[in-house]
DNA sequence: TAAAAATACTCCATAGGTATTTTAT
DNA sequence: ATAAAATACCTATGGAGTATTTTTA
């Protein structure tokens, strides 16, 4: 068997998950019969069956299933030898810190503070990835280190628990359930969420900010985020029965860099600190 | 930045092992003017220097070093996703355990009995990898569940400690030491072991073997491997400051199968057991 | 000056495109 | 009847080979 190559792990992903060569093709930037035709070579390549076709359905096999989980396990490696190689071949590596805006438990800058006294500090570079971008970044070498919250898949990666916290549920201060003190999730059955609205573009703050205003969504931030952003037509209530958040520093399983190991001390550390001081 | 492909991580494995693009060519049966090229063409592409060269000399970068270190563990991920899509797709794919011949501890028959009793149990093939090959062969899929000695390097696996035993050594029967009932590595300093023979080709027992009783070499196996291969002309003896070796279950990190956790559970059992009964 | 990497050029294998056919619902 | 995958055929990019030049220890 020859080896697999970048490019046949790609298109197979892509026709994987869209179950569907033209929609894939498309996704590839490319037409459909080069598509099905690496495919079909793939399949005689490896020898067995990767997808079962008719013209109406595409379905994967369980040796598609598995060349899909691990094929994008591949890919995230190969990039991330890119990706490793040209930071490390910059003049001054930096730390790249990664994590989703507000979602840092307002611990960031005791963090960041601590960080620099350590002796295996270099200077940190931030990135706020808006998306849920953090855990693949760090799998495909474009962060070193992250701030977001669990649970999430936490393929290759390792990661510490910094400090559990309750969500509430963001309402239009106009809504009948604003007058509660305390709601429970049944409250809110069938309301939407910023999912809903929108399910293939991520809405940003201030969309949902103005959906909740509107009435139009329901919104569930971690207690601190929600601290951050009191405004005047929204209200915050605690949900009884809603799953809490951990927000947590996670970083690639191998990385064998001092400078990950100082800033995730320096996270558990300000952590323990702050629940001590809290409690 | 374009992706990476397979044959450029491959190729600059190559040159990075070596350190030389003439024999590195040799050992990618091709000529050595378009890996050049193929490596100028990887550093413009990332945009970033991975070797100096001069005439005489070969070094790596520190991005170098990087992309040695993740362009390995890429080059073992794309291997893997190949091989186990290819394993997946077979009829009865079975558990695939590789171990180096002898090095169970003994443990082997009774961990395969208890295992067959485990309902998540398939049939298992065995597969004798003389070489130290068993955690590559996890690495890159050609095995689900191995059995070695640690240490190792354990770089995208996990295992589990099955017994540590001390290692004892093989002398001659004709050997003045052998009169000695203990030995010290002091002893024994400056005596070849097998790999100084032949440093490129492992040797396999039967050449061990002879190697000791004609005297040319001292070899230091666990004791339950002497134990095995009680033979006239060699002789084993305890040496007091000789680091024990650790039988060790290992598996790839991100392994979900069933199977594989009934195996390492049936291994862990046995090793258990086997040291209550012991003590 | 000699060993080894880089350059110049040539060739061809194969990835990809377009047009068309087949197939299953 | 139609949507979608497969097939046929063509083109051209770029990967690999050979011959040669350049470089530096």
């Amino acid at each position: 068997m020859s080896d697999l190559e970048v490019r046949q792990l790609r298109y197979f992903v892509a026709v994987a998950e869209e179950l569907h060569f033209g929609r894939a093709a498309e996704r590839l930037g490319m037409a459909q019969p080069p598509l099905s035709r690496a495919i079909r070579e793939l399949e005689r390549q490896l020898g067995v069956q990767l997808l079962v076709r008719t013209t109406r359905q595409v379905a994967l096999t369980p040796a598609g299933e598995v060349l899909l989980r691990d094929g994008r396990a591949a890919l995230d490696a190969v990039a991330a030898a890119g990706r490793r190689a040209q930071h490390a071949g910059t003049p001054e590596p930096g730390l790249r810190l990664t994590l989703k805006a507000d979602y840092d438990a307002g611990l960031l800058p005791q963090i960041l503070a601590l960080y620099e006294q350590d002796p295996a500090a270099i200077p940190v570079s931030v990135h706020l990835g808006g998306r849920n971008d953090q855990a693949p970044a760090l799998r495909q070498g474009r962060a070193d280190v992250a701030l977001f919250p669990a649970p999430f898949d936490d393929r290759d990666l390792d990661f510490e628990p910094l400090r559990t916290e309750p969500c509430v549920v963001a309402l239009a201060a106009t809504d009948p359930l604003a007058a509660r003190e305390t709601l429970c999730l049944a409250d809110l059955a069938g309301r939407p969420g910023p999912g809903d609205v929108d399910a293939r573009r991520q809405l940003d703050l201030a969309q949902i900010f103005s959906l909740v205003e509107l009435g139009k969504i329901v919104w569930f931030p971690p207690l601190s985020v929600s601290r951050r952003h009191a405004r005047p037509g929204i209200v915050y209530r605690p949900v009884r029965d809603l799953d809490p958040v951990t927000i947590t520093v996670a970083w690639p399983r191998e990385a064998r860099s001092p400078a990950v190991a100082a800033f995730v001390r320096a996270a558990t550390t300000v952590a323990s600190l702050e629940v001590a001081h809290a409690g």
